[in-house]
DNA sequence: TTGACTGCAAAACTTTTGCAAAAAC
DNA sequence: GTTTTTGCAAAAGTTTTGCAGTCAA
Protein backbone atom coordinates (compact mmCIF):
# COMPACT_ATOMS: atom_id res chain seq x y z
CA UNK A 1 0.00 0.00 0.00
CA UNK A 2 2.49 2.35 1.11
CA UNK A 3 4.92 2.43 -1.97
CA UNK A 4 8.23 3.78 -2.24
CA UNK A 5 8.76 6.90 -4.72
CA UNK A 6 10.73 5.78 -7.40
CA UNK A 7 11.83 8.13 -9.69
CA UNK A 8 11.47 5.34 -12.74
CA UNK A 9 7.95 5.95 -12.33
CA UNK A 10 7.89 8.98 -12.39
CA UNK A 11 9.28 8.84 -15.60
CA UNK A 12 7.36 6.24 -17.10
CA UNK A 13 4.36 8.87 -16.03
CA UNK A 14 6.22 11.52 -17.65
CA UNK A 15 6.07 9.60 -20.72
CA UNK A 16 2.46 8.54 -20.56
CA UNK A 17 1.54 12.09 -20.73
CA UNK A 18 3.81 13.11 -23.29
CA UNK A 19 2.08 10.36 -25.23
CA UNK A 20 -1.32 11.58 -24.30
CA UNK A 21 -0.73 15.18 -24.54
CA UNK A 22 -0.86 16.47 -21.26
CA UNK A 23 1.16 19.43 -20.30
CA UNK A 24 3.86 17.78 -17.88
CA UNK A 25 3.57 19.38 -14.31
CA UNK A 26 4.59 18.37 -11.06
CA UNK A 27 1.69 18.48 -9.16
CA UNK A 28 -0.23 16.08 -12.13
CA UNK A 29 2.57 13.91 -11.79
CA UNK A 30 2.23 13.88 -7.54
CA UNK A 31 -1.49 12.94 -8.96
CA UNK A 32 -1.45 10.65 -11.14
CA UNK A 33 1.41 9.09 -9.40
CA UNK A 34 -0.80 9.14 -6.10
CA UNK A 35 -3.89 7.60 -8.29
CA UNK A 36 -1.72 5.38 -10.13
CA UNK A 37 -0.76 3.47 -6.80
CA UNK A 38 -3.43 3.56 -4.84
CA UNK A 39 -6.27 0.75 -4.45
CA UNK A 40 -9.25 1.22 -6.78
CA UNK A 41 -12.08 3.47 -7.18
CA UNK A 42 -11.14 6.89 -4.89
CA UNK A 43 -12.88 9.78 -4.46
CA UNK A 44 -11.71 13.02 -5.37
CA UNK A 45 -11.83 13.96 -1.51
CA UNK A 46 -9.48 10.88 -0.69
CA UNK A 47 -7.11 11.28 -3.25
CA UNK A 48 -6.25 14.99 -1.91
CA UNK A 49 -5.78 13.84 0.96
CA UNK A 50 -3.58 11.47 -0.06
CA UNK A 51 -1.73 13.86 -1.80
CA UNK A 52 -1.58 16.36 0.49
CA UNK A 53 0.39 14.06 2.24
CA UNK A 54 3.33 14.68 -0.38
CA UNK A 55 2.63 18.23 -1.16
CA UNK A 56 0.56 20.16 1.25
CA UNK A 57 0.56 23.28 -1.23
CA UNK A 58 -2.23 20.91 -4.46
CA UNK A 59 -5.22 22.22 -3.74
CA UNK A 60 -8.40 20.15 -4.02
CA UNK A 61 -9.58 22.47 -7.29
CA UNK A 62 -6.33 20.93 -9.29
CA UNK A 63 -7.12 17.34 -8.28
CA UNK A 64 -10.74 18.24 -10.00
CA UNK A 65 -8.64 19.58 -12.83
CA UNK A 66 -6.29 16.27 -13.25
CA UNK A 67 -8.97 13.85 -13.19
CA UNK A 68 -10.77 15.80 -15.53
CA UNK A 69 -8.16 15.49 -17.95
CA UNK A 70 -6.91 12.34 -17.20
CA UNK A 71 -10.17 10.99 -18.07
CA UNK A 72 -10.50 13.17 -21.16
CA UNK A 73 -7.22 11.30 -22.21
CA UNK A 74 -8.51 8.12 -21.32
CA UNK A 75 -6.41 7.69 -19.01
CA UNK A 76 -8.91 7.12 -15.54
CA UNK A 77 -12.93 6.27 -15.50
CA UNK A 78 -15.11 8.13 -13.52
CA UNK A 79 -17.65 5.74 -11.57
CA UNK A 80 -20.96 6.68 -9.50
CA UNK A 81 -21.54 3.77 -7.83
CA UNK A 82 -24.89 3.77 -5.84
CA UNK A 83 -25.42 7.24 -4.69
CA UNK A 84 -22.14 8.15 -4.05
CA UNK A 85 -19.69 11.07 -4.79
CA UNK A 86 -17.88 10.14 -8.15
CA UNK A 87 -14.99 7.37 -7.52
CA UNK A 88 -12.01 7.32 -10.15
CA UNK A 89 -10.21 4.30 -11.57
CA UNK A 90 -7.04 3.49 -13.45
CA UNK A 91 -7.91 2.48 -16.96
CA UNK A 92 -6.47 -0.42 -17.90
CA UNK A 93 -6.93 -2.34 -21.71
CA UNK A 94 -9.13 -4.65 -20.23
CA UNK A 95 -12.66 -4.19 -19.98
CA UNK A 96 -13.88 -5.14 -16.41
CA UNK A 97 -17.34 -4.69 -14.89
CA UNK A 98 -18.15 -4.08 -11.29
CA UNK A 99 -19.78 -5.87 -7.99
CA UNK A 100 -21.18 -3.28 -5.27
CA UNK A 101 -22.14 -4.71 -2.05
CA UNK A 102 -25.14 -2.80 -0.61
CA UNK A 103 -24.35 -3.17 2.66
CA UNK A 104 -20.57 -2.19 3.36
CA UNK A 105 -19.62 -0.23 0.13
CA UNK A 106 -17.22 -3.12 -1.23
CA UNK A 107 -16.24 -3.41 -4.90
CA UNK A 108 -15.18 -6.33 -6.64
CA UNK A 109 -14.22 -6.19 -10.31
CA UNK A 110 -15.04 -9.11 -12.74
CA UNK A 111 -14.49 -9.27 -16.46
CA UNK A 112 -17.33 -10.43 -18.64
CA UNK A 113 -16.65 -10.73 -22.47
CA UNK A 114 -19.49 -12.13 -23.23
CA UNK A 115 -21.47 -8.97 -22.28
CA UNK A 116 -19.58 -7.34 -25.25
CA UNK A 117 -21.73 -9.55 -27.75
CA UNK A 118 -24.71 -8.67 -25.96
CA UNK A 119 -24.65 -5.05 -25.85
CA UNK A 120 -23.75 -5.19 -29.70
CA UNK A 121 -27.17 -6.63 -30.92
CA UNK A 122 -29.00 -4.18 -28.09
CA UNK A 123 -27.65 -1.10 -29.07
CA UNK A 124 -28.07 -2.38 -32.93
CA UNK A 125 -31.72 -3.09 -32.46
CA UNK A 126 -32.12 1.04 -31.51
CA UNK A 127 -29.25 2.05 -33.83
CA UNK A 128 -27.13 3.45 -31.58
CA UNK A 129 -23.15 3.23 -31.98
CA UNK A 130 -21.14 2.06 -29.01
CA UNK A 131 -18.81 3.52 -27.62
CA UNK A 132 -18.83 1.75 -24.26
CA UNK A 133 -20.97 0.90 -21.17
CA UNK A 134 -21.02 0.14 -17.56
CA UNK A 135 -22.39 -2.89 -15.67
CA UNK A 136 -23.13 -3.00 -12.02
CA UNK A 137 -23.95 -5.58 -10.31
CA UNK A 138 -25.25 -4.83 -6.94
CA UNK A 139 -25.65 -7.33 -4.16
CA UNK A 140 -24.24 -8.48 -0.33
CA UNK A 141 -21.24 -9.90 -0.46
CA UNK A 142 -20.02 -13.07 1.73
CA UNK A 143 -18.71 -11.01 4.27
CA UNK A 144 -22.22 -8.81 4.87
CA UNK A 145 -24.14 -12.53 4.49
CA UNK A 146 -22.23 -14.12 7.05
CA UNK A 147 -22.68 -10.94 9.03
CA UNK A 148 -26.76 -11.24 8.92
CA UNK A 149 -26.83 -14.36 9.55
CA UNK A 150 -25.33 -13.78 13.01
CA UNK A 151 -27.10 -11.54 13.86
CA UNK A 152 -30.36 -12.94 13.69
CA UNK A 153 -29.07 -15.10 16.68
CA UNK B 1 -47.47 14.75 -23.05
CA UNK B 2 -49.90 17.22 -21.49
CA UNK B 3 -52.09 14.66 -19.48
CA UNK B 4 -56.24 16.19 -18.37
CA UNK B 5 -55.89 14.94 -14.36
CA UNK B 6 -58.35 12.20 -14.33
CA UNK B 7 -59.61 11.62 -10.84
CA UNK B 8 -59.84 8.14 -11.09
CA UNK B 9 -56.02 7.83 -11.14
CA UNK B 10 -55.71 10.03 -8.12
CA UNK B 11 -57.73 7.07 -6.43
CA UNK B 12 -55.58 4.30 -7.84
CA UNK B 13 -52.69 6.66 -6.63
CA UNK B 14 -54.04 6.42 -3.31
CA UNK B 15 -55.15 2.79 -3.23
CA UNK B 16 -51.28 2.35 -4.30
CA UNK B 17 -50.19 4.17 -1.44
CA UNK B 18 -51.55 2.52 1.31
CA UNK B 19 -50.71 -0.69 -0.05
CA UNK B 20 -47.47 0.49 0.15
CA UNK B 21 -47.72 2.01 3.71
CA UNK B 22 -47.21 5.57 2.64
CA UNK B 23 -49.35 7.92 4.15
CA UNK B 24 -51.42 9.66 1.69
CA UNK B 25 -50.57 13.71 1.43
CA UNK B 26 -52.23 15.90 -1.08
CA UNK B 27 -48.57 16.86 -2.34
CA UNK B 28 -47.17 13.18 -2.56
CA UNK B 29 -50.54 12.90 -4.36
CA UNK B 30 -49.62 15.40 -6.77
CA UNK B 31 -45.95 14.86 -6.75
CA UNK B 32 -46.61 10.73 -7.67
CA UNK B 33 -48.57 11.71 -10.26
CA UNK B 34 -46.90 13.97 -12.06
CA UNK B 35 -43.98 12.00 -12.07
CA UNK B 36 -45.88 8.75 -13.02
CA UNK B 37 -47.50 10.74 -15.60
CA UNK B 38 -44.14 12.38 -16.85
CA UNK B 39 -42.25 10.76 -19.58
CA UNK B 40 -39.04 8.53 -18.37
CA UNK B 41 -36.25 10.07 -16.17
CA UNK B 42 -37.08 13.08 -14.98
CA UNK B 43 -35.07 15.12 -12.76
CA UNK B 44 -36.17 16.10 -9.20
CA UNK B 45 -35.44 19.81 -10.49
CA UNK B 46 -37.57 19.02 -13.23
CA UNK B 47 -39.97 17.61 -11.07
CA UNK B 48 -40.52 20.49 -8.88
CA UNK B 49 -40.99 22.49 -11.86
CA UNK B 50 -43.83 20.42 -13.17
CA UNK B 51 -45.45 20.18 -9.91
CA UNK B 52 -45.49 24.30 -9.20
CA UNK B 53 -47.52 24.43 -11.84
CA UNK B 54 -50.50 22.29 -10.25
CA UNK B 55 -49.77 23.80 -6.76
CA UNK B 56 -47.06 26.41 -6.35
CA UNK B 57 -46.95 26.20 -2.51
CA UNK B 58 -44.77 22.68 -2.29
CA UNK B 59 -41.41 22.90 -2.07
CA UNK B 60 -38.23 21.17 -3.62
CA UNK B 61 -37.87 19.45 0.04
CA UNK B 62 -41.15 17.82 0.03
CA UNK B 63 -40.12 16.45 -3.48
CA UNK B 64 -37.16 15.09 -2.46
CA UNK B 65 -38.35 13.51 0.41
CA UNK B 66 -41.44 12.31 -1.64
CA UNK B 67 -39.01 11.03 -3.79
CA UNK B 68 -37.12 9.59 -1.30
CA UNK B 69 -40.12 6.86 0.08
CA UNK B 70 -41.52 6.10 -3.06
CA UNK B 71 -37.96 4.95 -3.95
CA UNK B 72 -37.72 2.94 -0.50
CA UNK B 73 -41.09 1.30 -0.89
CA UNK B 74 -40.06 0.72 -4.48
CA UNK B 75 -42.43 2.64 -6.47
CA UNK B 76 -39.67 4.68 -8.29
CA UNK B 77 -36.29 3.64 -9.30
CA UNK B 78 -33.04 6.59 -9.37
CA UNK B 79 -30.70 6.39 -11.95
CA UNK B 80 -27.47 8.78 -12.68
CA UNK B 81 -26.65 8.76 -15.75
CA UNK B 82 -23.16 9.91 -16.89
CA UNK B 83 -21.98 12.93 -14.51
CA UNK B 84 -25.42 14.26 -13.58
CA UNK B 85 -27.53 14.99 -11.11
CA UNK B 86 -30.41 11.47 -10.14
CA UNK B 87 -33.06 11.06 -12.46
CA UNK B 88 -36.17 9.13 -11.54
CA UNK B 89 -38.27 7.07 -13.14
CA UNK B 90 -41.46 4.88 -12.38
CA UNK B 91 -40.20 0.91 -11.35
CA UNK B 92 -42.48 -0.83 -13.98
CA UNK B 93 -42.32 -5.04 -13.12
CA UNK B 94 -40.44 -5.47 -16.45
CA UNK B 95 -36.60 -4.77 -15.39
CA UNK B 96 -34.56 -3.33 -18.65
CA UNK B 97 -31.68 -1.55 -19.03
CA UNK B 98 -30.67 1.72 -21.00
CA UNK B 99 -28.82 2.75 -23.96
CA UNK B 100 -27.79 6.47 -23.60
CA UNK B 101 -26.30 9.09 -25.90
CA UNK B 102 -23.31 10.73 -24.77
CA UNK B 103 -23.73 13.76 -27.61
CA UNK B 104 -27.35 14.84 -26.47
CA UNK B 105 -28.02 12.59 -23.80
CA UNK B 106 -31.44 10.87 -24.91
CA UNK B 107 -31.92 7.91 -22.68
CA UNK B 108 -33.57 4.58 -24.58
CA UNK B 109 -34.54 1.64 -23.01
CA UNK B 110 -34.14 -1.76 -23.98
CA UNK B 111 -34.75 -5.26 -21.95
CA UNK B 112 -32.01 -7.93 -21.78
CA UNK B 113 -33.04 -10.61 -20.14
CA UNK B 114 -29.87 -12.63 -21.04
CA UNK B 115 -28.00 -10.41 -18.85
CA UNK B 116 -29.92 -11.81 -15.47
CA UNK B 117 -28.58 -15.44 -16.34
CA UNK B 118 -25.09 -13.43 -16.77
CA UNK B 119 -25.08 -11.89 -13.58
CA UNK B 120 -25.41 -15.05 -11.79
CA UNK B 121 -22.51 -17.07 -13.07
CA UNK B 122 -20.52 -13.60 -12.25
CA UNK B 123 -21.63 -13.25 -9.09
CA UNK B 124 -21.27 -16.67 -7.93
CA UNK B 125 -18.01 -16.36 -8.92
CA UNK B 126 -17.64 -13.38 -6.49
CA UNK B 127 -19.85 -14.71 -3.72
CA UNK B 128 -22.44 -11.94 -4.01
CA UNK B 129 -25.89 -12.52 -3.23
CA UNK B 130 -27.41 -10.65 -6.15
CA UNK B 131 -30.10 -7.50 -5.97
CA UNK B 132 -30.02 -5.85 -8.75
CA UNK B 133 -28.13 -4.74 -11.58
CA UNK B 134 -27.92 -1.98 -13.52
CA UNK B 135 -26.52 -1.85 -17.35
CA UNK B 136 -26.02 1.53 -19.16
CA UNK B 137 -24.80 1.52 -22.68
CA UNK B 138 -23.34 4.72 -23.95
CA UNK B 139 -22.97 5.63 -27.06
CA UNK B 140 -23.70 7.70 -30.08
CA UNK B 141 -27.66 7.63 -31.18
CA UNK B 142 -28.09 8.11 -34.83
CA UNK B 143 -29.35 11.37 -34.76
CA UNK B 144 -26.39 12.83 -33.46
CA UNK B 145 -24.34 10.18 -35.76
CA UNK B 146 -26.26 11.85 -38.84
CA UNK B 147 -25.49 14.97 -37.81
CA UNK B 148 -22.23 14.75 -37.16
CA UNK B 149 -21.53 13.28 -40.79
CA UNK B 150 -23.24 16.33 -42.03
CA UNK B 151 -21.09 18.57 -40.10
CA UNK B 152 -18.12 17.06 -41.82
CA UNK B 153 -19.38 18.23 -45.46
C1' DT C 1 8.15 35.50 -23.45
C1' DT C 2 3.77 33.59 -23.70
C1' DG C 3 0.27 30.69 -22.94
C1' DA C 4 -1.02 27.14 -19.70
C1' DC C 5 -1.41 25.88 -14.92
C1' DT C 6 -1.97 26.60 -9.82
C1' DG C 7 -3.89 28.01 -5.28
C1' DC C 8 -7.06 30.23 -2.94
C1' DA C 9 -11.49 31.58 -1.95
C1' DA C 10 -15.81 32.17 -3.41
C1' DA C 11 -19.61 30.44 -6.16
C1' DA C 12 -22.53 26.94 -8.10
C1' DC C 13 -25.41 23.11 -7.78
C1' DT C 14 -27.75 19.25 -5.98
C1' DT C 15 -29.50 17.38 -1.89
C1' DT C 16 -30.44 17.38 3.19
C1' DT C 17 -31.90 19.20 7.62
C1' DG C 18 -33.90 22.08 11.61
C1' DC C 19 -37.82 23.99 13.11
C1' DA C 20 -42.32 26.01 13.79
C1' DA C 21 -46.78 25.57 11.77
C1' DA C 22 -50.15 22.58 9.63
C1' DA C 23 -52.24 18.40 8.48
C1' DA C 24 -53.12 13.35 8.99
C1' DC C 25 -54.48 9.49 11.67
C1' DG D 1 -54.06 14.36 20.95
C1' DT D 2 -50.13 12.49 19.14
C1' DT D 3 -47.38 11.62 15.22
C1' DT D 4 -46.10 12.71 10.72
C1' DT D 5 -45.57 15.96 7.16
C1' DT D 6 -44.76 20.51 5.14
C1' DG D 7 -42.47 24.95 3.74
C1' DC D 8 -39.06 27.83 4.33
C1' DA D 9 -34.55 28.98 4.80
C1' DA D 10 -30.29 27.69 5.96
C1' DA D 11 -26.68 24.10 5.79
C1' DA D 12 -24.07 20.48 3.82
C1' DG D 13 -21.35 18.19 0.41
C1' DT D 14 -19.30 17.80 -3.98
C1' DT D 15 -17.58 20.10 -7.92
C1' DT D 16 -16.53 24.35 -10.63
C1' DT D 17 -14.84 28.94 -11.54
C1' DG D 18 -12.53 33.72 -11.34
C1' DC D 19 -8.45 35.74 -10.78
C1' DA D 20 -3.80 37.07 -9.66
C1' DG D 21 0.42 35.00 -9.47
C1' DT D 22 3.59 31.16 -11.06
C1' DC D 23 5.51 27.89 -13.98
C1' DA D 24 6.49 24.98 -18.26
C1' DA D 25 7.98 25.13 -22.83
Amino acid sequence: MVAFHDPSDENALTKRFRDAGIQVTPQRLTIADTLFQCEKHISAEELYLQVREKNPRIGLATIYRTLHILKEKGLVEEHRFNDEFSRYEVKDSTHHDHLICIECGKVVEFGQPVIEHLQDLAAEEKDFTIVSHKLEIYGICKDCRDRKAMKKR
